[in-house]
DNA sequence: TTGTCATATGAGCAATTATTCATACGACTA
DNA sequence: TAGTCGTATGAATAATTGCTCATATGACAA
């Protein structure tokens, strides 16, 4: 036990003063784990995970997406808009049909990476 | 345009029969991506990413990590015990303190691809 | 035992969010 | 031009969730 201080809006007392002090030195921005955080958030869902898988098979326009996870062409539709603008997944258009596929392949990285956790 | 079927509760027409078909047939369990999504979901709180961060530098206990983040020991009590259902924690116990540190290196694998992502 | 400190937890509230429904847009076709 | 098909989107709703507050638990010290 080494040092003790009260701080701010916290109902702590610190007890290890060393420790916290060395690990806030190393903090990176607030705003880049924010970051972080919300790009997860993007994976952490069902839906769009199942989307994602699909697109890493092959490009799909939303009409087969929809019918493939036997989901409403709205509801696809309103998550591939959030897929977007994460800027996981890219589209291109022929006609009326848009078709989606993943933008890059730091996508099924993650993926793997979390398969890998799941299957420990 | 080939075949076309109606199916479901979808208010969709199959476009590409044969893409949806493939897909489908290499499709995983459903289980498993709902798993998948699960895992990510607890990435994707900034609370829960900076307490992930923090332990990646140093092992620590509750009241430390509250001081460290700048809020209450329950909230951060809470967060932990979602962490450690999720495998990604784990504690020891010494005396009144209690210790958390990251249960194994998938969790660091998973933070970088993510920041690979950020950063591209 | 009694008191204190570190942590855990249940209930309640506020904020976020995934889906539905209705409708608008945009491109092709008759 | 009018109609149809694929897609996008705003509003509303139901469900989820992160935090707070109050309190409980568990370990040590006096």
């Amino acid at each position: 036990m080494e040092n003790r201080d009260e701080l701010d809006r916290c109902d702590c007392t610190v007890i290890h003063k060393h420790v916290v002090n060395a690990v806030k030195r190393k903090m990176p921005p607030e705003e880049d784990l924010y970051d972080l955080a919300e790009l997860f958030k993007v994976f952490g869902d069902s839906t769009r995970i199942r989307i994602l898988w699909a697109l890493s098979e092959s490009e799909m326009c939303v009409c087969d997406i929809a019918v493939l996870l036997n989901m409403t062409q709205s509801a696809i539709s309103h998550q591939l808009r959030v897929l977007k603008q994460a800027k996981l997944v890219k589209n291109r258009r022929d006609g009326k049909v848009v078709f989606y596929s993943l933008d890059d392949d730091h996508v099924k990285h993650i993926f793997e990476e979390g398969l890998v956790h799941i299957n420990e």
